[in-house]
DNA sequence: CAATAATTCATACTTTAGGATGAGGGTTAC
DNA sequence: GTAACCCTCATCCTAAAGTATGAATTATTG
């Protein structure tokens, strides 16, 4: 946030230094009022898309990277947070030894975690149980 | 696209009608030229901003929505379409053999195509080929 | 302290998935 | 037509996933 502010200020600084040249060159006389206007008008159209666009970037894409888990909805579900680890594992492919091994714990241990987890979002399988996890926004 | 060209055009006109409002003001005299390049600036700006918004959104929004399969990418890694259509069904969570039911073919023929794809796709298991199913775009 | 919930693990069993292989029928292209 | 695919299905086998149940340990909370 403070580089967006900082390259804004920038950008604005060397937007009023040429726009203090075609100035200069307006009361020269060797430019028109016309072209004067028009050169502020696609100067500040450029700065107005480029904000705009990293606006709309920051919000639709960052939002969904910088992914925020909502710690009620869990609670509401009943689901811990081993639980929910182990929902995140699945979902990014992992088999249950592969998350045994990543949690220091025994594969029986995971299918005890996946089954509790599958009742609580009412699945059967771990496919589902991702897509629900996305559809509850439990997983990015 | 078309609505977007269009609002552009009706924007740019009502700006202009504005400019010469404000431009027969300057020449009254009753407004300086900086107010009136501030008010250029400005509009414009807004403009930008506006324009910039949309077109990111249409951008990283609706691509993700307005999914379009490449088909070339298929035929490069080899994919059948059947194979595709038994990806895309795995992703949605379903089992084998709700795929074959909804496939009208045997639980034999479902495990054929995902055990090819899977090959194809250089994954072991079905959340695996999901996950790289997304990241090449073959399904959303 | 007692009750509750979470975590861990095990055993036994069923179901689902996945791998390997062969094979018949249908299209398409050369 | 025949070679190359694609789709279909089957069989056999192994691996992984999922269910059910019981139990020990550790926080945590009333």
């Amino acid at each position: 946030m403070k580089k967006t502010i900082l390259l804004y200020g920038l950008s604005l600084a060397g937007l009023v230094t040429l726009l203090k040249f075609f100035e200069y060159r307006l009361y020269i006389r060797d430019l028109s009022l016309e072209v004067y206007v028009g050169v502020v008008a696609v100067l500040f159209t450029a700065l107005g898309v480029w904000a705009g666009r990293r606006i709309t970037y920051r919000k639709v894409v960052l939002a969904s990277i910088d992914f925020q888990l909502d710690e009620t909805l869990l609670d509401r579900l009943g689901i811990s947070k081993r639980e929910n680890e182990v929902l995140e594992l699945i979902s990014k492919g992992l088999s249950n030894q592969e998350i045994a091994d990543k949690l220091y714990v025994s594969v029986n241990t995971v299918k005890t975690h996946s089954s509790n987890l599958f009742q609580k979002l009412e699945v059967s399988r771990r496919t589902q149980a991702v897509q629900r996890g996305k559809e509850l926004r439990l997983i990015p």
